[in-house]
DNA sequence: CGTGATTTTGAAGCATTTCAACTCTGGTGG
DNA sequence: CCACCAGAGTTGAAATGCTTCAAAATCACG
């Protein structure tokens, strides 16, 4: 998901100019006229930058709330570990104390998919919750440490501490936002570009939690990249060459898995560059 | 997602339960205004259950839950009506009562695409709560009726009401799943299967509803369901033309939205092949 | 210092998009 | 009543971008 006041919000508001913005808030939604309004109409003039407001770390609320409100305990994992899989019974979460981790959605036919990478104070489970078994398998890319909070003892701190159950719900829906921006990064981006915007979120990522930005182990192989974005492993190295070859990202000497970013608003406008030139204008 | 069991997908189905048969008989026909229902047309069609586990209708629990224990208003909406819109200030939440939604996603840069469609049961506006501000617009795309629910309210009375509490996490995990598996079937499906199991997917949610699921009447343009699809309209209708060659789906003589799936298992049956054809097995 | 896994790169094949023409429907006005 | 038009949908042919297949280069681990 987005987060807030980063190079690339700016680019939304200064987007093409039927997103130009308005002053927000003003405008009855509710049902009026409607006759007047054909969707065009009104679609070219609204749309302020989302998460405008305020650059809220989440992650941090939520190991906070979760010391000192609830129980939980302690597991450290190494890369590879599997935390838990699509279909166990779920009755606990875990939140990411430090680390990373993939979730990893199975189809019943065996179609299988990295859905979401899971940054320090972020939540892994939500999946379980209405079915009562997990939806997703979760699995450490690399070593770090979860805590680990049964579903009902968070429920109920969550009816104590108001506080706990915001931060929860907040969390949940990040990562539905986040969810619906791969979505449409996949919907609506050539493979250069959905590249690019990888390499973007985890950057955002990082600062978000305030990590140097420059430099990113994306700890994870081509082949597994290409799952998460659709694409495969061949169009991955292909894209990440031709990005190099822009200097809008740069391999280190270590490997080619250590990738720089000299430039992240650069990165961005590759992006833009590239839809820009995909769709000229809807309608 | 499509349904079926082979060996390694009796995990995630095994609880999920999202494909069980509805019991014989008891199917709401009080307020919607889809196709007109006969109980008949579901006898003997329906997807065999994947698991023991009963249907969990979640959306019967938020209704019922909110009438209950939660202040609402109602607001009446026709098709087009905007309900929110993306950038907007967030303060309330939306419960469908009946009709349909779609929810649409816009990036900074203008890129837009439904990202989520709402049945009756479901919320609208999860996308607003970590950041105060609509992520995405929601829009009908049919009359119906929503209730409107201040987000304070709802924290209220999820503290003083777990149940409540229980039935939001669950409604909000059930769309977090639903976007993971689009995402799946984006990366995993090729035009013809995405387009078939968008209708199975449509086909399910109304089965859950109790409604029958042999007809189903897209309230979209070609164009709407191909952004929704990450496909162009002419792939989308194309991939329409195919199916009907094959007799999975058929066409009312009342107009090309009116779609009838005369065999569900053979609609899932169809999206099983084709991913056969193209992947051959991971791993 | 090999051996197997990972990554890169090339060339051919193919699915989807793009561009374009045509049909069908519903609505409007002469 | 019919002509006309705009929007939606279908279909064909060409273009394009990604995948597939294949081979070589590089990395990683014992």
């Amino acid at each position: 998901m987005s987060l807030s006041a980063t190079p690339q919000k700016v680019l939304k508001s200064s987007g093409t100019a039927r997103y130009a913005t308005l002053p927000a808030g003003r405008y009855d939604t509710r049902d009026h006229d409607y006759a007047a309004l054909t969707p065009r109409s009104l679609e070219g003039r609204m749309v302020p930058a989302k998460g405008s407001s305020a650059p809220r770390s989440f992650w941090r609320e939520s190991l906070a709330l979760v010391e000192q409100h609830v129980a939980f305990g302690r597991r450290k994992v190494r890369a590879d570990d599997r935390i838990y899989l699509c279909g166990e019974a779920f009755e606990t979460l875990y939140l990411v104390n430090w680390g990373l981790c993939k979730l990893v959605n199975l189809a019943p036919d065996g179609r299988e998919q990295p859905a979401d990478l899971c940054f320090k104070g972020e939540w892994l489970g939500f999946d379980g919750i209405p079915s009562g078994r997990h939806g997703c398998s979760a699995i450490a890319l690399d070593c770090g440490e979860l805590w680990t909070i049964r579903y009902d003892a968070l429920l109920q701190a969550s009816a104590k501490e108001p506080m706990v159950m915001r931060v929860v719900l907040a969390a949940m829906s990040a990562q539905l936002t986040r969810n619906r921006d791969a979505l449409l990064s996949m919907s609506t981006l050539a493979a250069d570009a959905r590249v690019a915007d990888f390499l973007l979120q985890w950057a955002q990522s990082l600062a978000e939690r305030g990590l140097r930005t420059d430099q990113i182990n994306v700890q994870m192989t081509r082949a597994d990249m290409g799952h998460y974005l659709g694409l495969t492993l061949e169009s991955v190295s292909r894209a990440l060459s031709r990005l190099a070859r822009c200097g809008v990202i740069e391999f280190n000497e270590k490997g080619r898995r250590d990738i720089s970013i000299p430039n992240l608003s650069a990165l961005s406008e590759f992006i833009q560059n590239s839809t820009e030139a995909r769709s000229p204008v809807l309608h």
